[in-house]
Order: C-alpha cells, then sequence, then structure tokens
DNA sequence: AGAGCTTGTTCCAAATAATGGAACAACATG
DNA sequence: CATGTTGTTCCATTATTTGGAACAAGCTCT
C-alpha cells in the first residue's frame, strides 16, 4: 500500500487503514468536494497519489451513486445527493433540536452571532446558528467545517478531550497562519488550551479572521465521545476583550443548561 | 446475492449492481439517513437484508468515517460529515448561482414560493427556495426530496427525459397515495406527462400535499443528462388553477432563461 | 434468581471485488 | 502532422468483503 509522503506522521504500526474500501473512496469524495474550483480527472489523479486505474473506477462509483457529478467538460462536482443526505441529518438532529432554543435565549443576551458546532476529527462543524440579520439561509455556514486550533469553539470543544485523544488529534493538525494571531505549534495552542481549561471557556483572539473575536464553552456527552460546543462572535470594532469577558458566564451557563437538557431528553449517558 | 422482494421489478438481467461495495454502504447509509426515527442494529438487519457480520462492519465503518454516529443507547443517527460534504455542494454550486436571481424574479412576479429542484433518480431533490417571509434557513427544504409521481417540479422533468430512460425511472417509482389526487399507476401518470410535453409546464394539483398547489417548467442541458426544474408553489385558497395557468408563461420562461444562462456561463453542453 | 429469548459482537475460510500496471484511445498543442 | 497530454479500458494479482456460525451481553417472564 502506498502512503502520503507528506504530512503522515502517524506510526508505521501495522494500521489497517481501518475503514477499507469505503475510506478510500470517501478520500476522494473529500477532495473533490473540498476543492476550491472544480477538478479534472488529472488534477484528482495527483491529488490524491492513487494509480489511474483505480482513481478511473472509483469516481465512476461516486458519479452513478450522485456523490458527484462529472460535467460535460469532464471536470468533477459534489452531486445532489449529497445535499439530500444532510437535509435528512440535519432535520432529524435532535442534539440540535435540544440546542435550539439555548441558542436563542444566548442571541437574546448578547445581541451578537451565537453558533453552535459539533467536533469531527481535527475540524468543528457548524450545526446551528442564530444571527441579527435575518438573511441567515443556507450559506449561514451551517455544515461548514474550520480548523480546531483558531477557532473558539475549536479550543472549547479541545478542552474537554480526555489526554489521550487530545495528543491524537494535536498530532493531525497541520497549522496554517490564517491571521497574525493564529497558533502555529502544538505548543503555543497547549497553551491556550490549559486556560482555557481553567476558565471554563475559549476565547477567538482574531485568530481565524481578523476582526472578529467570539467566546465559546464546550459540551459534551458524559463518555467524552461526542464533543461541540457553543459560542458568540462579533466583530472587533464592537466586541472588545472585555465584553467577551463578560459574556463568558452565560455562554458557559448556556453550555452547561445544553448538557443537562439532552441528558433529560436522551437518557444517561448522553 | 438477496433480492428486495417488494417494489424490485427490474429486469433479472445480469445485473452486477454497478457500484460494488460502494454501492452497498450507501444503500445502508440511506437506510439509515431516510428512516424516521433512530435505528438500532437489528431494525437496520431487517431493512437491509444483509447477512449480520456484513453489516456490522459496514455499520462500524460508516461511523468511524462520521457518517453515520452511533449513541449510547446503541442507535444510529446520521453524522456530522454529511453537513461538510452537502455545504460545500450547495455553496459552491454553479447552476444554483445562476439560477437564483431568476428565482428571485420568479418570486417578485408572483409573489408566492419559488423552488428550484434538480432531478436525482426517481426524486426530485430541491436545491433553492424562495419565499415570501424570510423566516428561511436550512429546514427551508433544501435537501428534501420528494417523489417525482407527484410533484410539479417532478412531473416537469419526466416530460423531458430521453424515452428510454423515462421508462427506465417509472420502471423503478414505488407508488404511493399522498392525496386523492396522487398518481397511482405508470399509465395514469404517463398520460399526465403527455400533456405537460404538450404545454411545456406541469401542475400539482394537490397531489403530494392536500391544498397546495404548483406550476413547474423543465430545465435540462443539451444531453439530457442534466434535468432539474424551477417552480412556483402557494397554498389552494389563493392560488387557483386560473392563476396557476396565468403564471405558466413566466414560469416556463424563467425555465428557458435559467438554460440559455447556463449554457452562456458554462458553455455548450450544459 | 434462573431459563429462555432477543440482540449485539467477533471470528475466519471462501468468494468477490478492488488493485494497479500497461496498453489503448481521444484530445490538444506546437 | 507529429508529439505530448489526458482520459479510458483491460486483466491477472491481491486484498477486502462476505456470511455462516459461535460467542457474549441484555431483556423478559415465570
Amino acid at each position: 500500500m502506498k502512503r502520503d509522503e507528506a504530512g503522515d506522521t502517524r506510526p508505521a504500526t501495522a494500521e489497517t487503514s481501518g475503514t477499507g474500501t469505503l475510506g478510500k473512496v470517501l478520500s476522494v469524495l473529500e477532495t473533490v468536494v473540498t476543492a476550491e474550483a472544480p477538478l479534472r480527472f488529472s488534477d484528482i489523479l495527483a491529488l490524491s497519489g492513487q494509480p489511474r486505474g483505480t482513481l478511473h473506477r472509483q469516481l465512476s462509483h461516486l458519479v452513478e451513486e450522485g456523490l458527484l457529478i462529472q460535467r460535460r467538460d469532464l471536470c468533477y462536482e459534489p452531486g445532489f445527493r449529497l445535499l439530500k443526505f444532510a437535509y435528512r441529518a440535519w432535520s432529524k438532529n435532535q442534539f440540535r433540536a435540544i440546542a435550539g432554543p439555548h441558542l436563542q435565549r444566548l442571541h437574546e443576551e448578547t445581541g451578537e452571532t451565537v453558533h453552535l458546532g459539533v467536533l469531527r476529527d481535527t475540524e468543528i462543524i457548524y450545526v446551528d446558528k442564530v444571527e441579527s440579520r435575518q438573511t441567515v439561509r443556507m450559506e449561514s455556514q451551517i455544515g461548514n467545517a474550520s480548523p480546531v486550533y483558531c477557532t473558539g469553539l475549536g479550543k472549547a470543544a479541545l478542552s474537554v478531550l480526555p489526554p489521550e485523544r487530545l495528543e491524537t488529534t494535536i498530532g493531525r493538525l497541520a497549522f496554517h497562519r490564517f491571521t497574525a494571531n493564529t497558533h502555529l505549534s502544538a505548543i503555543s495552542l497547549k497553551r491556550d488550551l490549559d486556560d482555557v481549561r481553567l476558565r471554563g471557556y475559549a476565547f477567538d483572539r482574531e485568530e481565524h479572521e481578523t476582526d472578529i473575536r467570539c467566546v465559546a464553552a464546550p459540551i459534551h456527552d458524559a463518555g467524552f465521545d461526542f464533543v461541540a460546543g457553543i459560542s458568540v462572535t462579533g466583530p472587533a470594532y464592537r466586541v472588545t476583550m472585555e465584553q467577551l469577558e463578560a459574556w463568558a458566564g452565560v455562554v458557559r451557563r448556556a453550555a452547561i443548561a445544553i448538557i443537562e437538557d439532552v441528558q433529560i431528553r436522551l437518557g444517561p449517558g448522553h
């Protein structure tokens, strides 16, 4: 089996790759879906590092299943079946439904945008949002994924991970400078996380986007299998660090309220 | 290989199932995702008809890949990674972006809700929506899938399919009565489609939901590989059949405008 | 509590599908 | 028209999936 040379720091100890064929195909799908522009066969070939024949079959299968579309100019695009899957995933999600009223309340208390995000691998996936101007639609970031190391939600989530899982997660991070304040090393990030753990809430000091600050608190189930977060975000000119400090309490209380609500409504262990 | 007894009217001529392992796994994923309530292992076992060992591994892989989540009570739920895929699929979609202004204009002309939907297998997947009250969020149906045979968009899309593909599509339909007006047979549906083809637009005469009517027109690329539709929908008390007739022209013109716009912006063949 | 039932998990030889190199075809490009 | 690039097909080899059966963990009912 071929191994990616770049960024693969995993121990070489008999990693069966876990999910077999599915994992490989999803990796191809993710490549196409997360690409900035539609990709041609050769582009994907270069990015995936798979042999031509193999990749060709994988793409054919993905197209046949509706997860990708092949346009007439041979470019591959995400397929509409992905929307169907997500619609169900979102509209029936109980966690989101339970958290909803708490987001709303937090928005009313602060007047700024409130986010609900879930930790998945090394990213935070935005699951819900309440914001002032009701121009919100699906662009609203729902489904958008941001790195854990430069977002309030991400750091809040990391702060409650069991040590071992935290290590493996941080080990997989590929640090990338988004702003002057972005953490660029595991050491720097871990120092920040120590503070977060003590306080119970995390800040984003313009680490992902300039002029955007946020304060976030972690949400988790009993076994820390499920880790998420809630945050209040605003523009730096309006939201000072003092303001964020002042909101930290309500954010944290909202997070705790959600944890309790989930336990009551979905039974112990959640 | 086992075959579903119910609703499987496909010819038994050497169907290699096409997408191999991926198809089987996605079929399991779809079962879980489209279920009304979270399913336990045995529920899925019964629905999928796969052997225990096989299904167990498939589910493990899906969970490991983040497409499913297994809760503490052993129920399976759609995973949040699905949201990430869809976010990209939606936000980068060029067809949607091109059609957007036309939907907006159609909404301004009619004052009622406008939908954009894409044909995928035997379903219409809603891709965009413009409606009066700006309470729209992701609940807005984006990603929702409805059967082709009882929606205006579905019938509009079917009406432009090449005869052969129309036959296979209709052959796969499992008719289900949603209202008193729902088509329940291929014959009845085909008769309707003949009318649609003559007029160039389709009606939904409360065939999917009581008190909901709609008029829709087809959109397609040069080779009919990509088939979609645009529609105006409203409550029966406000939107009479005469009103729909009156709007048919603008709807059809909007559809044609989108077809032209796509050809210009994405090049010939689209 | 214990017997009997259901439900979830693990194991492994056999069957099957994925792999990947190489040859082929279709397009561009100079 | 020659040449490089890009997309597609083929097939023996290899690895993964398959699925039966045995095992373990929960329930339920007397």
